[in-house]
DNA sequence: CAATCAATGTAGCAGATGCTACGTTCGTGG
DNA sequence: CCACGAACGTAGCATCTGCTACATTGATTG
C-alpha cells in the first residue's frame, strides 16, 4: 500500500467525521500527523484529493451494502436498505455524499463529476440487492432510482425531524410501492 | 420598506443565483451597490444575514406553491408539484434549501435552525395543496413528507442525472401512492 | 442654532486558505 | 563512492474571510 492510499483512507476517515463542506488542508494534516504542504505533495492538488475521498467513501458504502443478505420481499427489502443506510458506517458516507451532490449543484469540480460518477454504481448496487431479494430484472432499476431518491430526501431532514419521522417516511415508501 | 428589507430582497437574489455555501460578504455587497462594511451594520453578522435569506427563500417558495390550483387527483397532484417545484423560481429555492441542509448536516448554525424552521411550513404548504386536492386530511401529512423526501433527493441528482430520470422517479412515485 | 444619531466611506486587523520556493535528509542504483 | 530522486521540513506568498475602528456626512429634533 503506497504512502498515497494510507493518507486516502485516513483522509476520508478525517473527511466522514468532520464532513466535507469547509474541509481545509491544514487541520485535515494535522490530523493526520503530516503537514498541508505534503498532501499536495502526493495529490497534486486539494480537489484530487477530495476526488480520491470520494472515490473511497463510495466504495467502501458499496462494499457494506453489496455485501448484504437478500430480503424476503420487496418490502422487507425498503426496510432492511435503510436500516443499512442509516448504520453507522454507511451513513457516514451517505451524509458525505449528501455534501458532494450540495457542492455539486452548480457544476463545480471536481464535486459534480465524483458525484455523477458515484451514482452509476451506486443505483446498480442497490438494484442488484432487490433482485437478490427477489425483484424482477426489469423493475429493479426504477425502483432503485425511486428508492435511492426517497433516502436521500429523508436524510437531508433527518438529523432535525428525528428518526422517527425518518422511519415513517420509509415504511410509507415500503407501503407504496410494495 | 426598510433598507435593510431591500437588502434582504436583493442578497437573496444573489444567493439564489450564486449559491448558498461559500457565499461572501464582499462579492454580495459588490453586487448589491453597497460594501460588506454596510451589511454587518445593517444584519450584524453574516449569520442572521444568511438567516434573513433563507427566510425570505423560503417565504418566496411557500408563496408560489401556496397558489398553486387544486389538482384532479392525487396522482395529477404529485405531477403539478413537481412541475412547480422544477419552476424557475420555486426550483432556484429549493436548490438553496438543499444547499442549507446540507451545511446543516453536522448542526452548523444558523443553517441548521433555519432549515428546520423552514420545514414546518413547507410540510404544511404541501399538504395543503394535496388536501385542496381531494385527498383526506388525515393521510395528506404523511403524503406530503414522503413527497416531499421524494423530491429533495430526485433534487440533488438532477442535474447531474437529467431532467427524464428525474421526471420518470416523480412519476413512479406518484403511481405508487395513487 | 445646536445636538444627536442613523448611515456611510476608508482603512485595516487577525486569521485562514491553497499552494510554492527552497533546502535537506536518505535510501538506492550505476 | 556518488549522484540522483523521492520524501519531507520550514517559511512564506498572495488572497480571501468576517469583522472593527474611526471619521464624516446629513437629516431630524429639541
Amino acid at each position: 500500500m503506497s504512502k498515497r492510499d494510507d493518507l486516502t483512507e485516513a483522509a476520508t476517515d478525517y473527511a466522514l467525521a468532520h464532513g466535507l463542506i469547509g474541509l481545509s488542508l491544514r487541520p485535515l494534516a494535522a490530523a493526520l500527523g503530516t503537514s498541508d504542504r505534503m498532501l499536495i505533495y502526493h495529490f497534486g492538488s486539494k480537489d484530487e484529493l477530495v476526488a480520491a475521498v470520494l472515490e473511497t467513501s463510495n466504495q467502501r458504502s458499496m462494499a457494506l451494502f453489496g455485501a448484504m443478505p437478500p430480503s424476503t420481499s420487496l418490502r422487507a427489502a425498503v426496510i432492511d436498505q435503510w436500516e443499512m443506510w442509516t448504520a453507522q458506517q454507511v451513513q457516514q458516507c451517505q451524509r458525505m455524499y449528501v455534501e458532494a451532490a450540495a457542492l455539486g449543484l452548480f457544476g463545480r469540480e471536481p464535486y459534480a463529476s465524483s458525484v455523477r460518477e458515484s451514482n452509476v454504481g451506486w443505483l446498480d448496487t442497490i438494484a442488484a440487492q432487490l433482485i437478490r431479494s427477489g425483484v424482477g430484472v426489469d423493475r429493479a432499476p426504477r425502483l432503485a432510482a425511486l428508492i435511492d431518491a426517497t433516502f436521500n430526501g429523508v436524510f437531508l431532514d433527518r438529523p432535525l425531524d428525528g428518526d422517527d419521522t425518518a422511519r415513517q417516511i420509509v415504511e410509507d415508501l415500503a407501503e407504496a410501492i410494495a
